[in-house]
Formats: C-alpha cells, sequence, structure tokens
DNA sequence: TCTTATTATCGTAATATTGCGATATATAAA
DNA sequence: TTTATATATCGCAATATTACGATAATAAGA
C-alpha cells in the first residue's frame, strides 16, 4: 500500500521515530548545528551557508518547527531562530533512555 | 528536483542523517526494542509481535543491518537477529556528541 | 501609507519510502 | 538427495520527501 502503519506501534516509539525522521536529512543536522553554534541567532544566513535555495530552508525549518524545536522572533526586519533548549533537552533524554535501554539489555 | 544533497553536508552530518533514518520508522524502532529485550535472539516472531508482513519486517531489517547494527546467525533452522554492541555504542557516542554539543551552546 | 527586505506558501517534478503478494533462496532435518 | 521451513528479493501501487521557481504574506523603515 504505501502509508506508515503507525497505529501499530505505541505513542513513544512513534515519537522517536517522528523525531528520527527531523534529523534524517542532513540540512536540518546542518542548520541545528548552524543555529546553535551563533551566539545570535542568524537565521537567513542558512541560505548561504548550505547553498540550498530559500525555499528549501524554509521547508527544513518548518520542518524542525512541527517537533518544537524552534522559536522564532523577530530582531529588526530579521527573523531570527533559536533553539527551543526545553524541547531539546526532552528529546535528548528520550533519545538518552532510548539508546542506554537497549544497549544494556542487548544479547 | 528531488534527490537530497548529501554532497552539501559534511561525513559527520551525512552519518547522522542517515542512522536518524533508519530510527525514522516506527516499525524499526520496535524491531529494535524487540531484539534487545529477548534473552535469545528471536528473529521471525516480529512478524507476530508487530502484525507487519514477513516481507515488509525483512526489508526493515535490511534497513537496520545497511547501518550495521545487526548480526544474524542460524540456529537451527532459525535466522537469530542480534544488535551489534559495538556498533550500537559506536552511534550512541556519535548522538550524544550531537545532542550534548548544541545543547551547550545553545543560545 | 508605501516601499523594501525577509520569510512562508503554492505548485510541480523527480525521487524515495512503505507495504505486500508472489516467488526465489537457503538451511536443517528426513 | 529430497522435503519442509524460514528468510530474502522482485515487482508493483500508493504515498511521502526533496528541491526549487514563482508568488504571497509579514514587519520595519521611509
Amino acid at each position: 500500500m504505501g502509508v506508515s502503519k503507525t497505529q501499530l506501534f505505541d505513542q513513544r516509539q512513534n515519537e522517536i521515530a517522528q523525531i528520527a525522521r527531523v534529523l534524517a536529512h542532513p540540512a536540518r543536522v546542518a542548520i541545528l548545528q548552524y543555529i546553535s553554534r551563533q551566539d545570535s541567532c542568524i537565521c537567513s544566513d542558512l541560505v548561504e551557508e548550505t547553498g540550498l535555495a530559500q525555499a528549501t530552508i524554509s521547508q527544513h525549518l518548518s520542518e524542525i518547527k512541527k517537533v518544537g524545536l524552534l522559536r522564532g522572533n523577530f530582531q529588526g526586519r530579521n527573523l531570527c531562530y533559536c533553539i527551543d533548549t526545553d524541547r531539546w533537552n526532552e528529546i535528548q533524554g528520550l533519545f538518552g533512555s532510548f539508546f542506554t535501554r537497549i544497549s544494556s539489555q542487548c544479547c
């Protein structure tokens, strides 16, 4: 058929998958790294930084936003994005315990 | 166009994305959890456990194998899969430092 | 208010993923 | 060697993702 049968899996499994999907593209990994590296949160330099078109970057940003990882606020004429630290820590914990649990139970 | 422009990003960014892609489906998350939970490494119960068809499970297993996370060996008539612990630890480290680096630098 | 610069959305084409039935392959046991 | 069982691969249909040009929407400054 071709649709993911998400209903077969529990909420936690689906949440891990949903967030992993966001990290499953190098552009989004690069965007997260770039935003975190800046003192102040730069926005549209991402186009220059990555070499992708503005529409493409905007689309990637919206994927990252969907899982609650970005906060945007205007600073002058610029919309500056920032990583939502609380949400980041939450996700870090989710993945941390997923990785740890598997490695400790592994055969 | 429609193809990921992986050449725009560095090796580490691509590796994180490649592994995240494996975790980006709840079936594969469930498979990894299930395999790690068993004392001895069960294989085809995954079909019964998940409710997906045998061909589909086999396909998911091959995605997980591609990133080096599975070892399979025959035990009687059964092919039993096991998580490759060394590779798992390696990946755990990769994601661990990715998450940590971003949260410590965040604005 | 009217520009101007920045970001988001729309429409579309190319490609990738998901899922499964059918079939091939491989291993152990008879 | 032949048979039975388990797993992998093929082929296909449905859907999702990636990318970008064109265009709309938004906010600050003239």
